[in-house]
DNA sequence: AACAATACGATACGCACCGTCTCGTTAAAT
DNA sequence: ATTTAACGAGACGGTGCGTATCGTATTGTT
């Protein structure tokens, strides 16, 4: 799933030995990015850690973010499911609980790969390019969920599916950022809620 | 509206003479941050740039976060309206359409503000706190729509005005920040017929 | 087995900017 | 008139950047 996006410039094996030290960088990069956080996260610490040249680093990747990208992604975190139960609302809770649950353990002031990346994203235009891939496959189990229940006729065909998976990844990413409310059951019921029966009053 | 919050350890006219200083201060920020960008942006560079001190930002400032709050502020780039026009589709297309305008032009690669801010209080858990009051009070006239409906008996009454919010706001950051697709007039009529109307067939 | 090629660990290098501190100087407060 | 502290300027040590340069180790080629 993950493995067939290209966001940096690494792929081990393709030139010579590196198995080794390419896994310790990224085991170093996931042990320091939870323990210092992002901000504390630098290469020079990580090639230390990993008792691994800077250079072996500078080599493969082309900045912090990417390498923290494929720290996490190699870790799994970044994992999504693809359910398909014949409900829409459970297919949505499906997949959206899990990411709740996967963020919702606020790490003690620390970084939390998922938002780090999301504000490297912005501070650095080439980068956004890697990681807005990341987000478009996301997006496709929510897709074909709504897909699928426009061809059962359970939702509107005219509904704007693009709009719809914003409004549910969207409202979980601004929770997420902002910290101003929890990412909980509740939260997500009203989520689904709003979006199949919405609120006016008919 | 904005200077109802207290983001800073700024304030003039508290202590000294400073008042040409500091708006000095914060127009630089501004020129500074459009023309080279969020990361390139130094406490330094601002204040070679302003004919002013570093000590003096510093005095003022806690961090570069906070100097380019205020700035944006100061700009008029954060203010939101209040719109009562009855309708509550024409009320939300007011709030949300300036905002869409507003962050619509992606400057040549560089910095926008709004994006930046929203960066760096992923970074920093301290600035963090106060970059969520001012979507604290940008939640605000959302509010006031959904509840004088809900009084009016045009909103289920049940509905989960935040969760509502959230879908609307966070639809448009998400779409602000992976720009993945355009914020037009489109997706800002789409989200309001999803979140009134729900998309599921009855 | 000998060789060339190159990734590797290590570390030195110059650079940019950080945030603090220390100057006289200058303007406001009394 | 005198005190007070903000001010502009910039020196300072520190940190991490990204590059360059070592000698070494490992690999593929012949």
């Amino acid at each position: 799933m993950a493995g067939s996006i290209h966001h940096t410039k690494s792929s081990p094996d393709t030139r010579r030995r590196n198995s080794k030290s390419h896994q310790a960088i990224l085991k170093s990069t996931a042990l320091l990015l939870e323990r210092d956080g992002y901000k504390a996260l630098t290469i020079e610490g990580i090639a230390a850690h990993a008792g691994v040249g800077k250079q072996t680093i500078y080599r493969w990747w082309n900045s912090k973010a990417e390498l923290v990208l494929e720290a996490s992604i190699a870790a799994g975190d970044e994992r999504i499911p693809n359910p398909d139960t014949g409900s829409v609302t459970m297919d949505i809770q499906a997949i959206l609980l899990p990411i709740f649950k996967l963020n919702e353990t606020f790490r003690k002031g620390n970084a939390l790969a998922n938002k780090t990346l999301m504000a490297e994203a912005q501070l650095d235009p080439e980068f956004l390019k890697t990681y807005a891939q990341l987000h478009l496959h996301w997006r496709k189990p929510l897709r074909s969920i709504f897909e699928q229940a426009k061809a059962r006729a359970e939702l509107d065909q005219h509904a704007d599916v693009e709009a719809l998976i914003d409004a549910l990844l969207g409202a979980t990413w601004y929770r997420l950022l902002l910290e101003h409310a929890p990412l909980d059951k509740d939260f997500a019921d009203s989520l689904i809620k709003i979006v199949l029966e919405g609120t006016q009053v008919r």
